[in-house]
Order: C-alpha cells, then sequence, then structure tokens
DNA sequence: TGTTACTGACTGACCGGTCAGTTATAACGA
DNA sequence: TCGTTATAACTGACCGGTCAGTCAGTAACA
C-alpha cells in the first residue's frame, strides 16, 4: 500500500491543481501547456483533473481569478496604508511591497501569465483590470491626492505618477523574469525600491536648496 | 484573368508573410496561430509559405531578428543624441520618441510578441537582450554618465534609472495595448513623454529653491 | 455492498509540414 | 503569329503526431 492515501483531503484537490496549473502554465505558456503534465504535477491523471475543472480554459480563468483577488485585497490595504499624514513614507512602502512582490516568482507568476495571456483574452483583460488594476490607480490616485493636498507633492497627473510608479514594477519583473537581467549594484528588491523611491521624489536633478 | 498577378514580385513574398505572422501572432500568440492563416492573410497558400520558410518556428525566429535590428539602429542613433551637452533635452527626445514607437501598433507589435513569447524561448530572449536591451542600456548609461559629468544630473545608480525610464514606456504598451486603458487628461504620447521627463527630472517633492 | 475518488486507454479534432499536381508566364522555333 | 516546351510560383489534399476531453473500469474506504 503506498504512504500516499488517496482518499486524503479531496477537498483540497482545485487548489493543488491550480498550483500544479500555475507552474505549468508559466512555463510553457497556456496554449503550450499540456492538461496531462498539469495533472502529474499535482500527483493525479488527467482525468482526474476534469472532475475538478469542466475544462483547461476554467482553470485559467480560475487562476486569474484567484491571484486578482489576492492583489486585489493587497492593493486595499494599500490605501489604508495611504491614510496616515506621511505620503512620502506611504510611497516607499507601496514600492517596497510592489518590488519585493515581483521579485518572488512564486508571487509574480499569476501577473506574469496574465501578462502573457491577456491579449489573447479579453476576458482576463478585463477581468484583471476592473478587480486589480483600476484599484492599484485608485489607491495611488488617493496616495498623490492627499500628498497634494498637504503640500508635500507637487500637482502632477495621476496616469504620469501610475505609469512612473507602476512602471519600474513591471519592468522589473520582466527583466529579471523573463530576459534574466539583474541589477548590477542594487541586487535586493527593498534597495531597489528605495533607490526608485528617492528618484521618484527628489528627480534627477540636483537641488540647491539644500547643503 | 485576375487583376492580380501571380508573377508580381515574388522577391517580395519574405518580407509580405513576415507582415502577416506579426499581424497574427500578435492577435493569437504563436502557439496558437496557424500557418494557414498567416499564408491566407498573405495572400497566399499555406504550402507557399513553407517555400520561403522552413518553419513556424523560423518565421518567428526572423521576424524577431528584424525588429531587433530596426531597433537596435534606433537605439545607436539614441546615443548619438546623447552627445551634446544637455542631457536634459536628450532624455527628454529619448523619452518621447520610446513613447511614440510603443503608442503606435505597428511598431510595438514586435516588442509585444517578445515580450510574451521570450519566456517560452530563451534564444528569442537571449537574442533580444543583447540585441536591444543591452544596447538601450548602454544608451541610458552613456547619457547618464554625461548628465552627471557636466553637474547636470545627480550621480544614481544606472540600473534604478533604466527601470525608471524603460519601465513607464512598457507598462504604456501594456496599459494601452493590452489593457486598452488610455490616460485620462494626457492623451497623446508626447504629451506623456513631457510629463514623466518633468517627474524624472524634478521629482514629485515641490522645490523651495525657485519662485 | 455501496459510494467516493480516481485511472488511463481511447476518440476525434486540429494543425504543422509534405508533395504530386496545376497554372501562368517565358522562351523558342517554324 | 502560333503551337510547343520549360519552368518558376503556387495550390490544396493528405499524412502523422499531438492533445483536450470522455468514459468504462478499478481501488479504497464505510
Amino acid at each position: 500500500m503506498p504512504q500516499t492515501r488517496r482518499h486524503r483531503r479531496p477537498e483540497a484537490r482545485p487548489d493543488e491543481i491550480l498550483d500544479a496549473a500555475l507552474a505549468v502554465f508559466g512555463e510553457q505558456g497556456f496554449a503550450a501547456a499540456r492538461v496531462e503534465d498539469i495533472a502529474k504535477r499535482a500527483g493525479l491523471s488527467k482525468g482526474a483533473v476534469y472532475l475538478y475543472f469542466p475544462s483547461k480554459d476554467a482553470m485559467l480563468t480560475a487562476l486569474v481569478e484567484q491571484s486578482a483577488g489576492k492583489l486585489a485585497r493587497a492593493a486595499e490595504q494599500l490605501v489604508a496604508i495611504g491614510a496616515p499624514g506621511d505620503p512620502e513614507s506611504a510611497l516607499r512602502s507601496l514600492l517596497r511591497m510592489l518590488l519585493t512582490a515581483m521579485s518572488d516568482p512564486d508571487i509574480s507568476a499569476a501577473p506574469r501569465l496574465v501578462l502573457t495571456e491577456a491579449g489573447r483574452s479579453p476576458e482576463i483583460a478585463a477581468h484583471y483590470r476592473s478587480q486589480v488594476l483600476d484599484i492599484a490607480r485608485r489607491a495611488m490616485a488617493a496616495l498623490l491626492e492627499a500628498g497634494i493636498a498637504s503640500g508635500h507633492f507637487r500637482a502632477v497627473d495621476t496616469d504620469a505618477l501610475m505609469r512612473l510608479m507602476g512602471g519600474p514594477c513591471i519592468a522589473h519583473m520582466v527583466l529579471t523574469t523573463i530576459f534574466d537581467l539583474q541589477p548590477k549594484q542594487i541586487t535586493d528588491p527593498t534597495g531597489m525600491a528605495d533607490a526608485l523611491c528617492d528618484l521618484i521624489l527628489f528627480g534627477l536633478v540636483p537641488r540647491k536648496e539644500t547643503a
């Protein structure tokens, strides 16, 4: 008798299958991924997978939904962080959190998958847009407006700021995980976040006021 | 007799096929794209495509190589732009050029394809990295170092700056073409480039020196 | 004995790649 | 000018492999 019992926690199957699916989709892309490989990785046969999901497409949808939910919750926390009267450190926390997340292959796998599959599937794009991007944008807008109101920030365009903050996070993910281009000097994500934060706050041009 | 002559410029076929391939790969992704659809779009039958390319993979490779060549040449021009003693406007030109390119679906189609397929194909990733990213990084490093040497810029990390400048361009491409998220206030790419440039140069925190 | 969870052989559709055959044009000779 | 031959360019039916999805059967429990 094998030590792994067959009837052990069948209610955990969907999540186990989704974990496996995320790994395989991430490695091969959705179209090239084989359902049998996902099943193998989850310790099941192909047929068993179809007891829990009606189709391969449904696995991708469930995966995206799950990951969008997690990120949406994280984004809401960030809105809460933006509440106190120190927008500069709120911005720093936000960047640190985002870059740390993007540096972790386990966390960034789902967004990366969305990035590569959203072009092919409008509903995935729309879902992610409404569940993640819009929320992130609102969080940033709140942070920015609070900063402007308190005089800490200049009055700049929200979309420009969204691209300036979100862009480096996407770039970091793309450069590190897809092109294997590691930063030379700054190796940890927190350091990179701080360097970016410093640039975003104080700009490239030196200030004459200080000393 | 049909007005389209069969023997009309057969030497143009490879480029016509690549144009069609770029469109179809861009819409469906490489794996899901059908060679027959590419052939149809190029006004040929499937068999004819195989007179010019040995395999579907070869089409993708040729496509990436072609586009990488174009971008590499553009990047070299940008190094030349960085030469004069005004690094601020060089940076502005660079950002304008990149964002304008990323806003044009015809131009951004190839980088977008690389973005979605590089994860699955190490050789594409390596090729693009060496032919495009490394050159872009060198161009930015040259620009930054000139700016620092002349006292126009603070001494910041090259990789951080690369992410800060390249990131918004990638973000712009991803947000506009994949998620269909247009900026609210700033609609043209030049305006967005200028807004970003202003932020990158002068930062979010207001300066006390001026008035 | 019944039920739940699962297996893996199988089916059918799809698609990359091949190739025997077709067509349009050119080249040539009378 | 008109057959005849040669050939470059192309077609589309077909082959073979792959894989999503099915289902009859099996093993492990209660």
